[in-house]
DNA sequence: GATAATCTTGACTAATTTGCTTGGGAATGT
DNA sequence: ACATTCCCAAGCAAATTAGTCAAGATTATC
């Protein structure tokens, strides 16, 4: 589990897809103006995210891409992983030849860590993020009619995940 | 929020630590040889995460390092972040001046996911690891006694996070 | 006090990854 | 035919990672 600016590049890109849903395919041209990302950069993340089918491609005049599925199942870890061509041997390279019994006690304590993460980040829907902010957007609108950009940067992190059984 | 391997450095040498608590501070040469991290890079790290008073220094024979404060009180969101170096302006930098408001609504899409993960990890202490590896192997040796290392690779992402109310 | 163990700091470097450019293709609607 | 789009690969500058090297500062022990 990596979490870098690359996968950032692709979430977002995703969400952009995810917001434009039903006006047919977007190219890549379009999003890379809206998110400020070169175009060469995204198609090399969509090269990963199409292996992967969480995109679906359309080429010559008035293609573009769509997503794979539907936003809601489509997970922000798939994205993360899809471009993160991960072959992390986490060092003890999956096998267990490690130098000594602790040495792989404290590694598995890191590789449960980060399955945890994973799974968390499995759980998270493109759709999920995209009702969180309407819900938000709507609430911020109510209280602030007359603002372009209410406040949205305020962290409301409420981290209501609970921790998984530890 | 960043996840690297840099960060997994970090959190594998503070879990050494808190496995070797009670014994007196531990060198950085101790934490080199276990965990196969370079001396030197441990340095580095170790320098960032004085500064954040997650660990405890004692200079001279006989000194090393020990945990900041007890390992319940120390979580893994902090480690990653005391590592990371974090100025990352996020593309908007804090501010609203993006191009237009889609993309800065993306944006907000994208920190909000941000700042989820970073309050889950936020929940997540070391003793929790710790609790956790504990349990599992006293279930595995008792389902597999005769064995120095069970199959401790096999994922138990149990992944019981609930998604923060989206 | 000399000595050795250990932390502390800073400069430097090789390897890797990121983010991007360039330059070509291949498919397809008009 | 042509313009538009996806597709693909090579290459490259900047940043980051991971590490080396070298010089100190502090302190327990002899």
């Amino acid at each position: 589990m990596k979490l870098t600016t690359k996968g950032r590049y692709a979430v977002t890109a995703m969400l952009d897809l995810s917001l434009h849903y039903g006006e047919g395919p977007i190219t890549l041209a379009d999003i890379a103006q809206r998110q400020g990302i070169s175009l060469s950069y995204l198609e090399q993340l969509f090269s990963r995210l199409r292996k992967k089918s969480l995109v679906a491609s359309v080429r010559g005049p008035g293609g573009g891409y769509s997503l794979g599925r539907a936003a809601d199942e489509i997970f922000v870890g798939e994205v993360i992983s899809a471009v993160d061509e991960n072959i992390d041997t986490t060092r003890c390279s999956g096998a267990h030849n490690c130098q000594n019994n602790e040495r792989c006690l404290t590694h598995d304590l890191w590789s449960d860590l980060s399955n945890q993460i994973y799974g968390y980040l499995n759980k998270i829907s493109l759709q999920d993020l995209m009702d969180r902010q309407a819900v938000r957007e709507v609430a911020d609108r109510q209280d602030h009619p007359n603002q372009e950009h209410p406040g949205l940067d305020v962290s409301l992190a409420d981290g209501s995940g609970d921790m998984a059984g530890a």
